[in-house]
Order: C-alpha cells, then sequence, then structure tokens
DNA sequence: AGTGAAAATTGGGCTGC
DNA sequence: GCAGCCCAATTTTCACT
C-alpha cells in the first residue's frame, strides 16, 4: 500500500484521537471533507487502520498493575507452541504475548488489580497451561510510557 | 469509581469497537439509548475512558517489526532516571517504556520496519541518551496475541 | 482522469418530555 | 423510555487541474 505524506497525517491525527470531527481534521492537514473521507476510506479497506477503539485507563479501574511473564515450555514443536498460543489468546488477562528468539520462549505482559490477583492469575491458569516448564516474572516499578501509536 | 456489571459491559464493547452506533451496542447490553449515552458519558467523565483511537496494522504500513529492549543507567538516581523517561516519550518508536524492578533498568518495546532501521535507532539514538550504560535486545519471532483490551 | 469543493440527504446523538 | 431537533457524516454533483 503506498501512502503519501498526506496519508501518513491522517493515520497520525486518528491514532491520537479518533473522535474528532472529519471536517476538523481534514481542515488541519489542508483538505476538505470529501478528499479527507476518500483517504480515510482507503486507508480502512487497504488495512492500514485495523479498528476504532476505546482507551480505558486501568489504574481508574482497578488494573494498575502490569506484570511481564516469561515462560518456557517443555517442548519447543509446533504443536506445543500453538496449543499454547491458543489457550493464551482466551485469557483476558493477557493483554500481550510474543514467542521470543534465542531462548525460544514466551513473553507475557499481564494486566490485573495487584499482586494477589497476579498470584492466583498464575498459580491457577498459567502454570496450568499445557506444555509449562517454568515461569518466570518481571515486575515494572513505574510506568514511563504506554502508546497505541506507531510511528507512520 | 464504582462500576456495574453493565458499565463493564459497556467498556467490553467499547475496547473492542468503538464504531458501533449506540443504538446497537445498547440493544445488545438491553438498554435503550438514552441510559446507555448517560452511561458512557459517565464513564468518560470519571476517567474509565481514556480517549478513543485508531489502531493502525503495523505490517501493512511496513512496521512488521517490534523489538523489546532492556537498558540500564549508569545512575540509578531520580535525575537520571527523569531525564531518560522524558527522552524515551519523545521517541515515536517507542512504544512501551517500564523502569523495572530487581535489576532496576528499563524495558523498551520499539516498532521499526526491520532489522536495519532498529539498528540504526539504537546506534543514532537510543545509545545516545544521557546515563545509558547498556543496552540489550531481544527480538520476537512472532506476535502470539496483541490486545488493546483490558480485562474488566 | 484524478482531485478538491459545495450542496443535499441521511442518520445518529442529544435534550426536552 | 419516547419524540423531535440538531449536527455530523455521507453521497452526489460540479469545477478545476
Amino acid at each position: 500500500m503506498q501512502l503519501d505524506e498526506t496519508d501518513r497525517r491522517i493515520l497520525r491525527a486518528l491514532q491520537r484521537n479518533s473522535k474528532r470531527t472529519s471536517t476538523e481534521i481534514a481542515a488541519e492537514i489542508g483538505l476538505s471533507q470529501t478528499p479527507y473521507l476518500r483517504r480515510v476510506r482507503r486507508l480502512e479497506e487497504g488495512g492500514a487502520i485495523d479498528r476504532y477503539v476505546a482507551i480505558l485507563n486501568p489504574a481508574a479501574l482497578g488494573l494498575g498493575m502490569t506484570i511481564f511473564t516469561r515462560i518456557w515450555l517443555t517442548g519447543q514443536d509446533g504443536r506445543s507452541v500453538d496449543a499454547f498460543a491458543a489457550a493464551v489468546r482466551k485469557m483476558p488477562e493477557v493483554v500481550e504475548c510474543h514467542l521470543m528468539a534465542g531462548d525460544c520462549d514466551f513473553l507475557l505482559r499481564v494486566v490485573v488489580a495487584d499482586i494477589a490477583s497476579y498470584r492466583h492469575f498464575q498459580a491457577h491458569h498459567l502454570t496450568r497451561l499445557p506444555g509449562v516448564q517454568s515461569v518466570k516474572t518481571e515486575i515494572p516499578m513505574q510506568q514511563i510510557k504506554a502508546s497505541t501509536e506507531i510511528p507512520v
């Protein structure tokens, strides 16, 4: 998909705030509504824009704690990895999961209310998944940055 | 902020898709538009809903690579940490940054086009920040899950 | 032919009952 | 919860490059 600087300006604006009116964003980037909306449509249909969502405030909802969890499986074959991936995708507490190169483990970002709920989640859900050999947790002291914007 | 199950249903729906009409979401959770919109307003003003954004598709935009970078500073005093935090917040490639407990380093999630751009970013931007002692990168082989939804 | 502006129609969000 | 108003979004048509 080919993008010019105007397309990127649109994407940057919508990444920051998708609730502004099209008139307003169009004016800001020096376009009128029609060509602006044509471009937005094209970006949506071309897959550049995946979806529109509400971003919640975890702290305000009592979900102030993020934990990074590293998991090693007993086997690294495709079936074990796929089974683990499928299980993790169903867990709402697991917000992110990456299969890492090198050590060949998983890195998870887990969102919970507090340490106690994390302990329960790890003991009763995470370690009970098929093929989990060992689990190591890393705890952030402070969230420095948490953006949903990518550098387009 | 006190939430009942209806509020949580609203939050879950808006986290998944914020572009559906209020009539549609209201009907799904068994409410009519007016009380639904009253609740949404309350959730916005109470800070439970932080913002509405477009989520882009990194792969479709040629930003298919996520890198985790771990950074140690020469000093862990407040001034060093704050200076580093401020610098990192200005870098669009750094999507997430956490000050970690224990080893007392930073964990960054960096979004780039490919390894070459990451090498450039690390050599010319990251390692030139004040107080950076050492940098270690971890590379995901596969994105298993990447959600913007928290478990309300 | 492709892009931008203007106008008209539709339909959702909001405010009175 | 319902009805009407208002405004934004969309679509069509027109003008320009």
